[in-house]
DNA sequence: TTAGGTGCAAATTCTTTGCACCCTG
DNA sequence: CAGGGTGCAAAGAATTTGCACCTAA
């Protein structure tokens, strides 16, 4: 993630919230900041201890209100399965995920030819489209070897 | 959804149970039935409820503890953004879903050349490849109306 | 018979909310 | 200066767990 794609978020974030007309406050930019730059999906508790470090006062629960503002805001996108915590995106990029159906494990991958996906005209009915991403499910290595008779296979 | 469909899946369950040892129990057996003869995402809440009437002394645990199982198994996935509870997904067709960025309503649409996917080979190296599903993300259209100012947009 | 499964109720964990003060626009 | 925004602490949900009894294999 390098700065200059940083900046353009920034960019989007600052004109989303004048096109709102809602405040853009120290705690938001840097809760922006940090999920923006993030090559991760963090979960509302991993934001909060990030931002906390640059900003010794923020609450968790502002971090909350915030991540939902920008997700109705359509500047982030909630995540997959959620096991523990919902994990927020920085939306952006052409990117598609893999997730692992036992232990919940997230993988980013990029696809070249899957833009190009038709559509059904179905989906129009529904709605807008912002967004259009390939998941795929499996079992991620890890899980693959482990072969839990039946208990606990998740929290790991 | 017919019955010859869900016997199909039915006897899925069967043999994967077999396979690894975990006993077919009444509990399971309903709780599978509902959720793979279903059209929708159920919440576990809404399985318990469904399962309930059949089996008034089911309790909510169980269910989540099944519906967990299932997943492990494989035979059930968990979807999308959790809003309100994770939804379960009874795997096998060939669907796709829209997700409103906003409210967190779900629909199911059909894909027919999407079914073709060229994944790249970077996505082997994560783990196995069972499912492959396109998420649509967007507004739908009751959130596309309405526009509210800053606040609550989600529990609609 | 016997390990795994279930129900119950209590415990956790994650997320949201009410309120008084603060800060952006 | 005004109204949205924030922090704090407490409330609310959703999900999980310990334990003693029950049942599929």
């Amino acid at each position: 993630m390098d700065a200059a794609d940083i900046e353009h978020r920034l960019a989007r974030l600052r004109s989303a919230f004048r096109e709102r007309g809602v405040k853009l406050t120290h705690q938001r930019l840097e809760i922006f900041r940090e999920i923006a730059s993030s090559l991760e999906h963090p979960t509302a508790d991993v934001v909060f201890r990030a931002v906390k470090a640059r900003l010794p006062t923020v609450s968790l629960d502002t971090v909350y209100r915030t991540l939902w503002l920008l997700n109705d805001l359509g500047l982030v996108a909630t995540l997959g399965p959620r096991k523990e915590g919902i994990r927020f995106d920085p939306n952006l990029g052409r990117h598609h995920h893999y997730l692992c159906l036992r232990c919940g494990l997230v993988r980013d991958f990029e696809g070249s030819g899957m833009a190009a996906l038709r559509l059904p005209a179905a989906v129009r009915g529904f709605g807008s489209v912002r967004v259009v991403q390939v998941e795929v499910r499996g079992l991620c290595r890890r899980c693959s070897s482990a072969q839990p008779k039946t208990k606990k296979a998740r929290k790991a």
